[in-house]
DNA sequence: GTCATTCTGTACCAATCGGTTCAGTATAAG
DNA sequence: CTTATACTGAACCGATTGGTACAGAATGAC
C-alpha cells in the first residue's frame, strides 16, 4: 500500500561520491550535491542524514572499494606484482579517465587534518588497513621464501605506502598518466620489484 | 607628518602563513585570522587586500623558505647527503615542533585542486622548483663523478619527490616523528644515500 | 598647538552555508 | 475508489561567510 521501493540509492551515494572525490569536502556544498545525486532537499535529509554522515558513508565505500582491489589483486598475483597492479588500478586508471583526483582518503586527510578529528581518523584508518594488507601479502611471501628483499615485509609495506602516498599527491596535480607511469616503473625498480 | 610607519607586516604575514598551514585555506576564517595576526579588520583590508590575496602571499613565503633551505644545504652538503637533510629540516623538524602541519603547498594542491585552478598552479609551480633544485644537485654530482646511481639525475631527483610528498602526507596525519625516521631512513637506503 | 596618517572597533552588507518544515504531487497496494 | 508511502519544490531558519564603510582614537611631523 505505499509507492514502492525508494529511488536508485547506491547511484546516489555514488555520484555524491564522486563530487566529494573531486572538489573535497567543504566546497560539495548541497546544492552541488543534490544536482549531482538527481534528489530534492528534503529526500536527501531524509534518506542520508546529514552532509557529514553521506560523506562518511562516501569514505567508507571508497576505502572498502579501494582496499577489495588489493585483496583481490593479492589473490591472483604474486606479492612482487601487488605494488604493480595497484598502482595502475588506483593510480593510473583513475588519472586517465578524469585528472585531479587523486584519492579520496589522501585528499580528506590533507584538507581536514586539523578540522575534523573524526573524519580525519576514518580516513587514516582506511589507509592503514591497504598499508596492512601489503604486510600480510609480503609476510606470507616471506615465509614461503619468495620475497628477496633487503627490508622486512613491515618495512617493505611501509616503503610501498609511502610512494603510494606520493603518487596520489600526484595524480591529484596537473600529472599526466605518461609522466605518471615512468615514476610508477621507477619506483618499483627501486623496491626491487621491476619486471 | 603621520603616525610613523605601519604595525609588524612580517610578524602578521608570519601568524597568518602559520595558520592556513595548519588548518587550510577554507577553514582558515576572517575573525581566526583577524584573531591570530593581532589586526583589525579594517587593518586587514588596508593592509592585504582580500583573504585570498594574502594566502598567495603565504604560499610565496613558504615555498621560497622551503627553496632556501634546500639550497643552503646544498652548498654545505654532498649531493648524497641532501635529501636526508631536507627530510630532516622540512618533515622531522616541523613534525617535533606541532603535528598536523605537513606542507603547506601540499595541502593547498590536496584542498583546492579542483576548486582553485591558480592556487592550485601556484603551489604546483613552488613544488617543482624543489624538484628542479634536487636535479641540479644530482646532475652537478654526476658530472664530477661523485654520484653512482642506476638511475639519471632526473630520475633520482623525480623519485626523491615522490617519497618527499608521500612523507608530508604523513606528517600531516598523527604519524610521530618516531615513526617518520626509520620510513625516511629507509627510503634512503632504498635510493642508495643512506650513511 | 595643527594636520596628516594609521590604526581600532563596530555596524553593516549581500550571499551562502547546512538544515528544517510543510504543502502538494506521484505512485503503488488494497 | 481509498489509503499509505515516496517523492518534489519552495519557503524559511539562524549562523557564518568575505568584504565594505565610517566614526573616532592614537600617533607622529611640523
Amino acid at each position: 500500500m505505499a509507492r514502492s521501493p525508494e529511488f536508485d540509492r547506491k547511484k546516489a551515494v555514488e555520484a555524491a561520491m564522486k563530487l566529494f572525490w573531486t572538489r573535497g569536502y567543504t566546497a560539495s556544498s548541497l546544492p552541488d550535491l543534490l544536482e549531482a545525486m538527481g534528489i530534492a532537499r528534503s529526500s536527501f535529509y531524509a534518506s542520508f542524514g546529514t552532509k557529514r554522515s553521506l560523506f562518511i558513508e562516501c569514505l567508507e565505500l571508497f576505502g572498502d572499494r579501494t582496499l577489495t582491489i588489493l585483496e583481490d589483486d593479492a589473490k591472483r598475483l604474486t606479492p612482487a606484482a601487488l605494488p604493480r597492479a595497484f598502482f595502475q588500478a588506483t593510480v593510473l586508471d583513475v588519472s586517465q579517465r578524469k585528472a585531479k583526483q587523486g584519492c579520496l582518503m589522501v585528499n580528506t586527510v590533507l584538507e581536514l587534518a586539523d578540522v575534523d578529528a573524526q573524519l580525519n581518523q576514518l580516513a587514516t584508518k582506511k589507509l592503514d588497513a591497504i598499508e596492512k594488507a601489503f604486510t600480510r601479502a609480503f609476510q606470507l611471501a616471506h615465509e614461503n621464501g619468495e620475497l628477496h628483499s633487503p627490508h622486512s615485509p613491515e618495512e617493505l609495506a611501509s616503503l610501498v605506502m609511502t610512494i603510494n602516498l606520493g603518487l596520489r599527491v600526484q595524480s591529484r596535480q596537473n600529472l599526466s598518466p605518461k609522466k605518471l607511469k615512468p615514476i610508477i616503473e621507477n619506483s618499483l625498480s627501486l623496491l626491487g620489484l621491476a619486471a
